[in-house]
DNA sequence: TCCTATATTGGACTTTGTCCAAGTCAAGAT
DNA sequence: ATCTTGACTTGGACAAAGTCCAATATAGGA
């Protein structure tokens, strides 16, 4: 069993066929899969699993930290099981297709050779999450580097 | 006319009252609204514009690179007219708000006070944009599986 | 004023995701 | 091993955001 599995049953999970199959998908490096594709590859060991309960799933993993959802354009999020080691992500504008990146230095700066997957790198965007006056402290994200 | 109307016309742009309205909504300092804002205050001053007016508008002002199109959440996209300064973004994960923030030093280093506007700041991300190996140089989004 | 390429429109359609009532099942209790 | 029960799953309806298209209107040059 996992690593995930195991901590999720010592968080009181029901460990059923469908959350199993939803783990094992999610398992690898640079793993960044929507909720559909999270869900074909689940069918295919599964077949009778629904979509809602990839839904279900993926949103509980993200609530409990094991999976960081990730939304880069503005087509469907993607989840990233690498959740426990602080990193940025590489996004192709043209497919979508994601890889995780450690930073060295200014983020502003060229991202190392060895970082940049064969990708030609045009723009790096820095985006800050909190909360503002008006709505005040709530479901607050994880920090993963901020103060 | 603002400076967004004039730089418009001399790219041959025909300057019809859709996109006039819409030229002003987008005026002012941390305006970042959604598509769908900026269709309600449109209509506020033209009231048959239509969405696939404002869809259309908005997509062309993003690829003359006047407006920059801002994915943060799951949600809406939003339209910042701010495009001929380098700005980064602080974003209310209650809400939505967005604030344009300035750098200075390290951005995984904490926000400075006088820019968090009034936010308690709980997470920073950098995120890298480029051509993957199998997109290669261009423009063409191309839907394919991701990885 | 006329002409016509360009822009606009409403509505159908797609994608992504949420919600819900009803049925199912994991796992502790007996 | 079987029972019990509340958590889990399911399919389908629904919703939000955005795209696409054929028909219509119009800005701006001739």
């Amino acid at each position: 069993m996992s690593d995930l599995l195991r901590r999720l049953r010592e968080r009181g999970w029901r460990l059923t066929a469908q959350r199993r199959v939803i783990a094992e998908v999610l398992d690898g490096e640079h793993v960044h899969f929507t909720a559909d594709e999270v869900h074909a590859r689940a069918v295919a060991r599964l077949p009778e699993i629904s979509r809602a309960s990839v839904y279900n799933t993926l949103g509980e993993l993200v609530a409990l930290g094991e999976v960081i959802e990730v939304t880069t354009d503005g087509r469907a999020k993607r989840y990233d099981p690498n959740a426990h080691q602080p990193h940025q992500h590489l996004v192709c504008s043209g497919c979508g297709a994601m890889r995780d990146v450690r930073l060295a230095g200014d983020p502003l700066r060229a991202l190392p050779e060895d970082e940049r997957f064969g990708f030609v790198v045009s723009d790096v965007t820095v985006t800050y999450y909190g909360r503002c006056p008006e709505c005040g402290a709530g479901d607050l994200r994880e920090a993963s580097g901020a103060d």
